[in-house]
DNA sequence: TAGGAATATACGTCAATAGGAATATACCTT
DNA sequence: AAGGTATATTCCTATTGACGTATATTCCTA
Protein backbone atom coordinates (compact mmCIF):
# COMPACT_ATOMS: atom_id res chain seq x y z
CA UNK A 1 0.00 0.00 0.00
CA UNK A 2 2.46 2.52 -1.25
CA UNK A 3 0.10 5.49 -2.04
CA UNK A 4 -2.75 5.64 0.67
CA UNK A 5 -6.10 5.88 -0.94
CA UNK A 6 -9.39 4.27 0.12
CA UNK A 7 -9.34 2.44 -2.99
CA UNK A 8 -5.81 0.95 -1.72
CA UNK A 9 -7.40 0.25 1.69
CA UNK A 10 -10.09 -1.61 0.21
CA UNK A 11 -7.82 -3.88 -1.60
CA UNK A 12 -6.32 -4.56 1.56
CA UNK A 13 -9.28 -5.00 3.82
CA UNK A 14 -10.25 -7.18 0.81
CA UNK A 15 -7.51 -9.69 1.88
CA UNK A 16 -8.79 -9.57 5.57
CA UNK A 17 -12.49 -10.51 4.38
CA UNK A 18 -11.80 -14.13 3.98
CA UNK A 19 -11.86 -16.26 7.50
CA UNK A 20 -8.61 -18.56 4.92
CA UNK A 21 -6.90 -15.57 4.82
CA UNK A 22 -7.14 -14.43 8.05
CA UNK A 23 -6.01 -17.79 9.20
CA UNK A 24 -2.87 -17.28 6.75
CA UNK A 25 -2.39 -14.06 7.79
CA UNK A 26 -2.66 -14.97 11.71
CA UNK A 27 0.20 -17.41 10.82
CA UNK A 28 2.33 -15.01 9.04
CA UNK A 29 2.18 -12.66 12.00
CA UNK A 30 4.61 -15.17 13.99
CA UNK A 31 7.16 -14.88 10.71
CA UNK A 32 7.68 -16.49 7.12
CA UNK A 33 6.36 -19.58 6.53
CA UNK A 34 6.96 -22.21 3.70
CA UNK A 35 3.85 -23.12 1.79
CA UNK A 36 3.94 -26.84 2.70
CA UNK A 37 3.58 -25.86 6.75
CA UNK A 38 0.59 -23.62 5.63
CA UNK A 39 -1.15 -26.18 4.02
CA UNK A 40 -0.21 -28.72 7.07
CA UNK A 41 -1.51 -25.82 9.45
CA UNK A 42 -4.88 -24.92 8.02
CA UNK A 43 -5.28 -28.74 6.80
CA UNK A 44 -6.56 -27.28 3.64
CA UNK A 45 -6.50 -28.09 -0.14
CA UNK A 46 -3.22 -27.58 -1.60
CA UNK A 47 -5.12 -25.26 -4.71
CA UNK A 48 -7.30 -23.73 -2.21
CA UNK A 49 -4.33 -22.40 -0.11
CA UNK A 50 -2.16 -22.06 -3.04
CA UNK A 51 -4.33 -19.59 -4.48
CA UNK A 52 -5.35 -17.41 -1.51
CA UNK A 53 -1.77 -17.18 -1.13
CA UNK A 54 -1.30 -15.91 -4.72
CA UNK A 55 -4.45 -13.76 -3.78
CA UNK A 56 -2.67 -11.64 -1.44
CA UNK A 57 0.90 -11.45 -2.96
CA UNK A 58 -0.82 -10.13 -6.30
CA UNK A 59 -2.34 -7.28 -3.56
CA UNK A 60 1.07 -7.09 -2.26
CA UNK A 61 -0.05 -7.94 1.32
CA UNK A 62 2.36 -10.90 0.85
CA UNK A 63 6.20 -11.25 -0.54
CA UNK A 64 7.57 -14.88 -1.59
CA UNK A 65 10.65 -16.21 -1.53
CA UNK A 66 11.68 -19.19 -3.32
CA UNK A 67 14.62 -21.54 -1.50
CA UNK A 68 15.23 -24.34 -3.10
CA UNK A 69 12.59 -26.61 -3.74
CA UNK A 70 10.15 -24.28 -0.87
CA UNK A 71 8.17 -20.89 -1.54
CA UNK A 72 8.25 -18.98 1.98
CA UNK A 73 5.57 -16.14 2.33
CA UNK A 74 5.47 -13.41 4.65
CA UNK A 75 4.12 -10.13 5.32
CA UNK A 76 5.34 -7.08 3.15
CA UNK A 77 7.41 -5.36 6.09
CA UNK A 78 6.42 -2.25 4.19
CA UNK A 79 2.35 -2.13 5.01
CA UNK A 80 0.99 0.97 5.76
CA UNK A 81 0.51 2.12 9.78
CA UNK A 82 -3.20 1.42 8.98
CA UNK A 83 -2.44 -2.30 7.85
CA UNK A 84 -0.60 -2.93 11.05
CA UNK A 85 -2.35 -1.33 13.42
CA UNK A 86 -5.28 -4.10 12.03
CA UNK A 87 -3.25 -7.11 11.91
CA UNK A 88 -1.52 -6.15 15.38
CA UNK A 89 -5.03 -6.16 16.64
CA UNK A 90 -5.50 -9.42 15.37
CA UNK A 91 -2.23 -10.80 16.72
CA UNK A 92 -3.75 -9.41 20.37
CA UNK A 93 -6.43 -11.35 20.23
CA UNK A 94 -6.06 -14.26 18.34
CA UNK A 95 -5.76 -16.49 21.80
CA UNK A 96 -9.89 -15.61 21.83
CA UNK A 97 -10.57 -17.42 19.01
CA UNK A 98 -10.63 -21.37 18.94
CA UNK A 99 -9.35 -21.51 15.11
CA UNK A 100 -6.57 -19.04 15.52
CA UNK A 101 -5.75 -20.29 18.68
CA UNK A 102 -5.65 -24.37 17.20
CA UNK A 103 -3.70 -22.98 14.25
CA UNK A 104 -0.97 -21.19 16.36
CA UNK A 105 -0.64 -24.39 18.25
CA UNK A 106 -0.18 -26.39 15.27
CA UNK A 107 2.62 -23.83 14.44
CA UNK A 108 4.47 -24.99 17.44
CA UNK A 109 4.59 -28.21 16.93
CA UNK A 110 5.34 -27.79 13.15
CA UNK A 111 8.68 -26.32 14.05
CA UNK A 112 10.39 -29.61 14.59
CA UNK A 113 8.70 -30.42 11.21
CA UNK A 114 10.47 -32.51 8.36
CA UNK A 115 8.35 -30.57 5.77
CA UNK A 116 11.20 -28.05 4.40
CA UNK B 1 -19.21 -8.99 16.25
CA UNK B 2 -20.44 -11.01 19.27
CA UNK B 3 -18.69 -13.98 18.80
CA UNK B 4 -15.07 -13.67 17.56
CA UNK B 5 -14.39 -16.30 15.01
CA UNK B 6 -13.09 -15.89 11.67
CA UNK B 7 -16.31 -15.96 10.20
CA UNK B 8 -17.30 -13.16 11.95
CA UNK B 9 -13.92 -10.96 11.62
CA UNK B 10 -13.91 -11.85 7.47
CA UNK B 11 -17.70 -10.23 7.38
CA UNK B 12 -16.63 -7.21 9.34
CA UNK B 13 -13.34 -6.52 6.89
CA UNK B 14 -15.83 -7.28 4.16
CA UNK B 15 -17.10 -4.07 4.79
CA UNK B 16 -14.35 -1.96 5.26
CA UNK B 17 -13.23 -3.65 1.47
CA UNK B 18 -15.01 -1.05 -0.15
CA UNK B 19 -13.45 2.57 -0.78
CA UNK B 20 -17.49 3.84 -0.79
CA UNK B 21 -17.90 1.99 2.81
CA UNK B 22 -14.79 2.87 3.94
CA UNK B 23 -15.16 6.89 3.54
CA UNK B 24 -18.90 5.80 5.15
CA UNK B 25 -17.09 4.41 8.07
CA UNK B 26 -14.30 7.37 7.94
CA UNK B 27 -17.72 9.56 8.74
CA UNK B 28 -19.14 7.72 11.30
CA UNK B 29 -15.84 7.40 12.89
CA UNK B 30 -16.74 11.33 14.44
CA UNK B 31 -20.80 10.34 15.44
CA UNK B 32 -24.18 9.51 14.02
CA UNK B 33 -24.88 10.48 10.83
CA UNK B 34 -28.41 11.01 8.78
CA UNK B 35 -28.99 9.24 5.14
CA UNK B 36 -29.22 12.52 3.68
CA UNK B 37 -26.01 14.38 5.24
CA UNK B 38 -23.70 10.76 4.15
CA UNK B 39 -25.14 11.59 0.93
CA UNK B 40 -24.13 14.98 0.41
CA UNK B 41 -20.50 14.40 1.97
CA UNK B 42 -20.16 11.32 -0.13
CA UNK B 43 -21.41 13.49 -3.29
CA UNK B 44 -22.75 10.05 -4.98
CA UNK B 45 -25.86 8.48 -5.82
CA UNK B 46 -28.85 7.71 -3.26
CA UNK B 47 -29.05 4.52 -4.35
CA UNK B 48 -25.80 4.21 -3.95
CA UNK B 49 -25.31 5.71 -0.25
CA UNK B 50 -28.16 3.52 0.91
CA UNK B 51 -27.33 0.48 -0.34
CA UNK B 52 -23.69 0.43 1.48
CA UNK B 53 -25.53 1.23 4.88
CA UNK B 54 -27.99 -1.53 4.34
CA UNK B 55 -24.75 -3.61 3.46
CA UNK B 56 -23.17 -2.49 6.80
CA UNK B 57 -26.03 -2.54 9.01
CA UNK B 58 -26.93 -6.26 7.52
CA UNK B 59 -23.32 -7.22 8.83
CA UNK B 60 -23.64 -5.48 12.47
CA UNK B 61 -21.52 -3.05 11.83
CA UNK B 62 -24.08 -0.15 11.74
CA UNK B 63 -27.27 0.69 13.47
CA UNK B 64 -29.80 3.03 12.64
CA UNK B 65 -31.86 4.89 14.73
CA UNK B 66 -35.17 6.67 13.10
CA UNK B 67 -36.01 10.05 13.86
CA UNK B 68 -39.39 11.37 12.93
CA UNK B 69 -38.38 11.39 8.71
CA UNK B 70 -34.65 11.01 9.05
CA UNK B 71 -32.72 7.78 9.71
CA UNK B 72 -29.41 8.10 11.83
CA UNK B 73 -26.75 5.80 11.85
CA UNK B 74 -23.54 5.04 13.52
CA UNK B 75 -20.81 2.91 14.25
CA UNK B 76 -22.12 -0.01 16.63
CA UNK B 77 -21.02 0.51 19.86
CA UNK B 78 -20.49 -3.03 21.03
CA UNK B 79 -17.74 -3.73 18.19
CA UNK B 80 -15.10 -6.22 19.27
CA UNK B 81 -11.91 -4.81 19.79
CA UNK B 82 -9.95 -5.97 16.75
CA UNK B 83 -12.92 -3.97 14.88
CA UNK B 84 -12.06 -0.88 17.19
CA UNK B 85 -8.45 -1.14 16.40
CA UNK B 86 -8.73 -1.45 12.54
CA UNK B 87 -11.10 1.83 12.52
CA UNK B 88 -9.26 3.40 15.31
CA UNK B 89 -5.93 3.34 13.04
CA UNK B 90 -8.24 4.82 10.20
CA UNK B 91 -9.75 7.73 12.31
CA UNK B 92 -5.63 8.36 12.95
CA UNK B 93 -4.65 8.38 9.37
CA UNK B 94 -7.57 10.07 7.53
CA UNK B 95 -5.85 13.13 7.30
CA UNK B 96 -3.17 11.78 5.30
CA UNK B 97 -5.65 10.75 2.24
CA UNK B 98 -7.13 13.43 0.34
CA UNK B 99 -10.49 12.09 -0.17
CA UNK B 100 -11.15 11.25 3.74
CA UNK B 101 -9.93 14.86 4.53
CA UNK B 102 -12.07 16.26 1.47
CA UNK B 103 -14.84 14.20 3.69
CA UNK B 104 -13.96 15.39 7.23
CA UNK B 105 -14.25 19.24 5.51
CA UNK B 106 -17.44 18.71 4.02
CA UNK B 107 -18.93 17.15 7.27
CA UNK B 108 -17.78 20.32 9.55
CA UNK B 109 -19.58 22.69 7.13
CA UNK B 110 -22.78 20.90 7.00
CA UNK B 111 -22.84 21.02 10.63
CA UNK B 112 -24.93 24.11 9.82
CA UNK B 113 -26.91 22.52 7.10
CA UNK B 114 -30.55 22.45 7.13
CA UNK B 115 -31.00 19.08 6.05
CA UNK B 116 -32.08 17.40 8.88
C1' DT C 1 -56.17 12.84 2.87
C1' DA C 2 -53.12 14.23 -0.87
C1' DG C 3 -48.62 15.47 -1.88
C1' DG C 4 -43.90 15.66 -0.92
C1' DA C 5 -39.50 14.49 1.20
C1' DA C 6 -36.42 10.85 2.89
C1' DT C 7 -35.03 6.39 2.36
C1' DA C 8 -35.23 1.53 0.97
C1' DT C 9 -36.14 -2.35 -2.18
C1' DA C 10 -36.70 -5.01 -6.60
C1' DC C 11 -34.81 -6.16 -10.82
C1' DG C 12 -31.37 -6.61 -14.31
C1' DT C 13 -26.49 -6.75 -15.70
C1' DC C 14 -21.75 -7.35 -15.44
C1' DA C 15 -17.54 -8.21 -12.85
C1' DA C 16 -15.24 -10.46 -9.13
C1' DT C 17 -14.70 -14.29 -6.04
C1' DA C 18 -14.36 -19.07 -4.05
C1' DG C 19 -13.54 -23.69 -4.64
C1' DG C 20 -12.67 -28.13 -6.97
C1' DA C 21 -10.51 -31.10 -10.72
C1' DA C 22 -7.07 -31.51 -13.73
C1' DT C 23 -2.80 -30.02 -15.46
C1' DA C 24 1.41 -27.46 -15.76
C1' DT C 25 5.79 -25.66 -14.02
C1' DA C 26 10.05 -25.51 -11.39
C1' DC C 27 13.43 -27.52 -8.99
C1' DC C 28 15.76 -31.35 -6.76
C1' DT C 29 17.69 -36.06 -6.67
C1' DT C 30 19.25 -40.21 -8.45
C1' DA D 1 17.64 -37.73 -18.41
C1' DA D 2 13.80 -39.53 -15.41
C1' DG D 3 11.07 -39.30 -11.72
C1' DG D 4 9.50 -37.06 -7.59
C1' DT D 5 8.18 -33.17 -4.69
C1' DA D 6 6.47 -28.50 -4.14
C1' DT D 7 3.68 -25.13 -5.90
C1' DA D 8 1.03 -22.54 -9.37
C1' DT D 9 -2.26 -22.15 -13.17
C1' DT D 10 -6.21 -23.21 -16.15
C1' DC D 11 -10.85 -24.30 -16.72
C1' DC D 12 -15.39 -24.70 -14.95
C1' DT D 13 -19.32 -23.52 -11.91
C1' DA D 14 -21.92 -21.30 -8.45
C1' DT D 15 -22.24 -17.33 -5.55
C1' DT D 16 -21.66 -12.74 -4.25
C1' DG D 17 -20.99 -7.95 -5.10
C1' DA D 18 -21.54 -3.28 -7.33
C1' DC D 19 -24.26 -0.15 -9.68
C1' DG D 20 -28.10 1.87 -12.28
C1' DT D 21 -33.23 2.47 -13.28
C1' DA D 22 -37.45 2.26 -11.65
C1' DT D 23 -40.56 1.74 -7.91
C1' DA D 24 -42.08 1.20 -3.23
C1' DT D 25 -42.40 2.57 1.63
C1' DT D 26 -42.65 5.64 5.53
C1' DC D 27 -43.57 9.65 7.65
C1' DC D 28 -44.51 14.54 7.70
C1' DT D 29 -47.30 18.57 6.43
C1' DA D 30 -50.65 21.43 4.25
Amino acid sequence: MANFRPMDLASFYKCLSDPTRLRIVNLLLKGPLCVCQIQDILQEAQVKTSKHLGYMKKRELLVVKRKANWNFYELDPSLHPIARASMQAIEVHASEDPTFAADLERLQNSQDSDCC
